[in-house]
DNA sequence: ACCTGAACACCGTTCAAGT
DNA sequence: ACCTGAACACCGTTCAAGT
């Protein structure tokens, strides 16, 4: 069985599922495609091509999850949350996706043909060109479904930065008594363990009725 | 001249802002500093914790610079909206800060201490602990002055992609309507040559704007 | 056309050894 | 206490050589 360019990215995708992005050298390619890495020069350029073929086969999967999407009721925000929930179902299944689109500085195909639907939704629903295109940047990554977390908690926050924020407790009043509410609130949930998906959505509908509203 | 972790960091960072965060690496920094990569880390556990006191030296410069606009008039969605473009400023200083923070999965103190600041504001503003923390999820890296674009227009889109987009086209309707009458209004721009500075902002106050009416 | 062996320049990091 | 030399395991990538 010959190498191919689709037989590598998918390799490659299945390493970044299981083992992380970090873990997708060319050598282990190679391994599980029991060829050498130089072998894999021949179906790719190098390493950033690679990086964009991954992505183009994401994108692939996560275009096709969104179109069946298609055809439901509801006006252009309804099909908008829909489409942007969808693509977050995708980004939950390769945590290691939203890292690699902000690395990526060229323009994939798939990824602008994602962005000219948004648009075409927003266009029907009664936006000029002009909101459609703020509205893009006011989305951002959103748009495609993850929004950068500054703190990881799924990382594991590790005792060293709980030992030091311990230590700094008196000079975050606002922070304390916020976390102190909420975990009263709520015994299961820390600004460590947020519940993610009520959170994006919060955002969401925030950017979309804030929107709505400038129509 | 001795080394230590403050030499150690300060030169890491001249380094990043003359030649981009791929170029610090321990030997790099030995050279600038005259000594050999191994002597580094004597001051700095590995390359995680140089890399988490970078960000410690950045936060400290963007803390000082967001404690300089206390006192000015306004209330808390003035004083959030000029924090939150001071700490842009610094950003577009430091051109590859945003993706460093992006990486690090340890809370910083000086991080948490910027965060607990603006939930301040926004209590003194009348906000619930329950709306600060929404808020905080909804801002994101915006709070800390920089949102990621997923076409870095500046990094150069390359003739490949462009040739790429030129054949998918007719495939994109929305997109080049759009383009195409941004374009008639402002020959300056198109998709990769956006106001990021005017973007930023009216993403942002679509934000405290949606904020202010869930208040 | 497709794959590989040998080699290169570069990483981060360890550790025993120097002063 | 602080710094270094030698060495290791790992990268991405090139290129001449094999089939």
């Amino acid at each position: 069985m010959p190498l191919s360019r689709d037989r590598v990215l998918r390799a490659a995708v299945a390493i970044a599922d299981s083992d992380g992005l970090e873990s997708v050298t060319m050598r282990r390619i190679g391994e599980a495609l029991s060829a050498e890495a130089m072998s894999l020069y021949y179906h790719v350029a190098n390493k950033n091509d690679l990086f964009d073929g991954i992505v183009d086969v994401l994108m692939a999967e996560l275009n096709e999850s969104v179109d069946r999407d298609d055809g439901q009721p509801g006006d252009w925000k309804a099909a908008m949350r829909r489409r942007i929930l969808t693509a977050r179902q995708i980004m939950l299944r390769h945590p290691w996706a939203p890292r690699l689109l902000e690395t990526r500085t060229t323009m994939r195909p798939a990824v602008v043909l994602y962005h000219d639907r948004l648009v075409g939704l927003m266009r029907s629903g009664g936006f000029s060109y002009d909101l459609a295109h703020h509205a893009l940047h006011a989305l951002g990554s959103r748009a495609l479904g993850f929004s950068q977390e500054l703190f990881d908690p799924s990382a594991g926050a590790g005792d060293q930065s709980e030992r030091m924020l311990a230590d700094l407790a008196d000079q975050l009043p606002n922070l304390v008594g916020m976390l102190s509410e909420i975990a009263h609130d709520d015994p299961e949930s820390t600004l460590g363990w947020c519940d993610d998906q009520a959170e994006f959505e919060f955002s969401l509908d925030l950017i979309l009725d804030g929107l709505d509203r400038l129509k």
